[in-house]
RNA sequence: GGUGCCAUACCCAAGUGGCUAGGGAGCGGUCUGCAAAACCGUCAACCCCGGUUCGAAUCCGGGUGGCACCUCCA
């Protein structure tokens, strides 16, 4: 099976081979955590989790690593701007590690719910200070750094690629009148190693060659993929805001400090999630949605994972509720299609070694798809149409729906939970209970206009009945 | 100002020169007393104007509208 990407390298799509045979190294640029994860960041880890399954469901296997950020650096390049972790800090009266604890426990329980799959690799950016000052150190070694009153700056002017990557031309830039310089030579100068000023004491802060300091933000994703991978990743991700400034930097240091190998062969840039009122969901602009606002709502976080699986990872995707809503109808109807599908299958014992011809086509259609830049959509469509297509037996249509659930990472194979039921106390329980027993009554007489007033009377205390083979349920609506 | 992206039916969304994408909603039906679910059927689109071509949603030019990045961001 054949893999195609849309490399952000080169800008175009391009076949899928990895350095070494049957291996891959992907690192993806995880959170900084001085806050919650909202859904549009959430996007981004989906994908993610969607291309490391392909890989996986393609023969790879995957060392994925994923960084947690929980040092602070700086809200800009040039020598202003507030520590976040800080910031989170003080708006909640905690200190930055209890800030980093918090937040970085409520990201992993959204990345299970999610059913996305444990990187091989979580990095923590203040476990790695050591390996990230050694990277600095070679840049300094090489002659790509200087200093000023309050940094170590990587001096952009002499990494002659610099721009390549984001297409950034140099010239052009120099004529921007936004950027502030500072003790900077260029304005795309940034920060290696920030020195604490003397008078001031930070609370997350450590020795180095330079003085007591932290390190600058786009080092840790180097020093760290480095240590954990190799000088060379088969696959980079991130989201497309990183492109300008995140990955032109680390490119820039990583390929300086190792004379040049390259430092990662695939680039996958995933798109934003846009509000209704075209805003990209952002922290810094105020509110925003998380995935415990879902679940409040009554959606499970599996709905918003089908939600993601209906647009192209390189596709803005918008959120709104009915598009949530739909999407989530569509995933519910899916499940309830797919079961008996998979219970057959499982009911089967088939052997599982050879695909018949038939459902070979499915496959390969499937795969196709996932070969085309992750067409995850398309192959979600495959699966949608395979679902109701008769000329297949049930067994063999689980069979292939369980086998490509490798990649949808739906959980098939379980029954989703019901919604959380709205708390029903004993008595009431007792008095609905003896409603639905009196229909079943009037039911077995066959006397449909009292069991019709009973589920009228039931409806007006908000009570769904729904009659199945084996009697009557109820819940409240 | 610089760079780049997008426009597909009621809604979401695939599609990169000929081959029914798919889903949700709606409508009609089958089946269950009714309801729910399921199943079947149905509906409809390629922003505008030119061009290339036997053939264009798809390629080219122009226009209009929307958006993103260039400051922390997924």
């Amino acid at each position: 099976m054949k893999l195609h990407f849309h490399n952000t390298l080169g800008r175009k799509l391009q076949e899928f081979e990895s350095l070494e045979p049957g291996r891959v190294g992907m690192y993806c640029c995880g959170p900084t955590v001085y806050h919650y994860a909202h859904i549009g960041n959430l996007r981004t880890y989906v994908n993610e989790d969607f291309l490391r399954r392909a890989l996986e469901y393609a023969g790879y296997a995957v060392n994925h690593v994923v960084n947690i950020t929980d040092v602070g650096h700086l809200t800009s390049d040039a020598d202003d701007g507030d520590d976040k972790m800080e910031k989170g800090a003080a708006r909640e009266g905690r200190t930055v590690w209890e800030i980093a604890a918090h937040y970085t426990e409520a990201f992993l329980r959204d990345w299970q719910r999610l059913n996305l799959l444990q990187p091989t690799h979580w990095p923590k950016a203040t476990d790695y200070i050591p390996q990230q000052i050694s990277l600095v150190q070679e840049l300094e070694s090489r002659g790509y750094a200087y200093r000023t009153s309050d940094a170590l700056y990587f001096d952009t002017e002499k990494f002659a690629a610099y721009g390549d990557f984001a297409g950034i031309k140099m010239d052009k830039l120099l004529a921007g009148v936004r950027v502030d310089l500072g003790d900077k030579k260029n304005p795309t100068d940034f920060a290696l190693w920030k020195i604490s000023p003397k008078d001031k004491r930070r609370a997350m802060e450590w020795e180095s060659p330079w003085g007591v300091g932290f390190p600058g933000w786009h080092v840790e994703c180097s020093a760290m993929s480095t240590a954990l991978i190799g000088k060379t990743l088969d696959i980079h991700c991130g989201g497309t805001d990183h492109i300008r400034v995140h990955h032109t930097n680390e490119i820039a240091q990583s390929e300086c400090a190792h004379d040049g190998v390259p430092f990662a062969r695939f680039w996958l840039h995933n798109e934003f999630l846009k509000t209704e009122d075209s805003d990209k969901m952002s922290k810094s602009s105020g509110e925003f949605l998380t995935l415990q606002v879902l679940v409040d709502r009554g959606f499970h976080a599996l709905d918003y994972r089908y939600f993601c699986a209906t647009a192209h990872y390189r596709k803005f995707l918008t959120f709104s509720w009915p598009n949530l809503e739909s999407a989530r109808d569509a995933h519910r109807a899916f499940r309830r299609r797919t079961a008996p599908l998979v219970a057959a299958f499982q009911a089967s014992q088939v052997p599982s070694a050879t695909l018949p011809g038939d459902a070979k086509i499915w496959q390969d259609r499937f795969e196709e798809a996932l070969g085309q830049d992750l067409n995850i959509p398309k192959a979600l469509g495959v699966a949608q149409t395979l679902a109701r297509e008769t000329a297949l037996t049930e067994a063999l249509r689980g069979r292939l729906l369980l086998d490509w659930d490798r990649v949808l990472g739906l959980s098939l194979e379980v029954s989703l939970p019901e919604p959380e039921a709205e708390a029903v106390d004993d008595d009431e329980a007792a008095r609905i209970d003896a409603l639905v027993a009196a229909r079943t009554v009037a039911r077995e007489s066959k006397n449909w206009p009292e069991a019709d007033r009973i589920r009228k009377e039931l409806a007006d205390l908000k009570v769904v009945v729904t009659d199945t083979p084996t009697g009557p349920t109820w819940k409240k609506a």
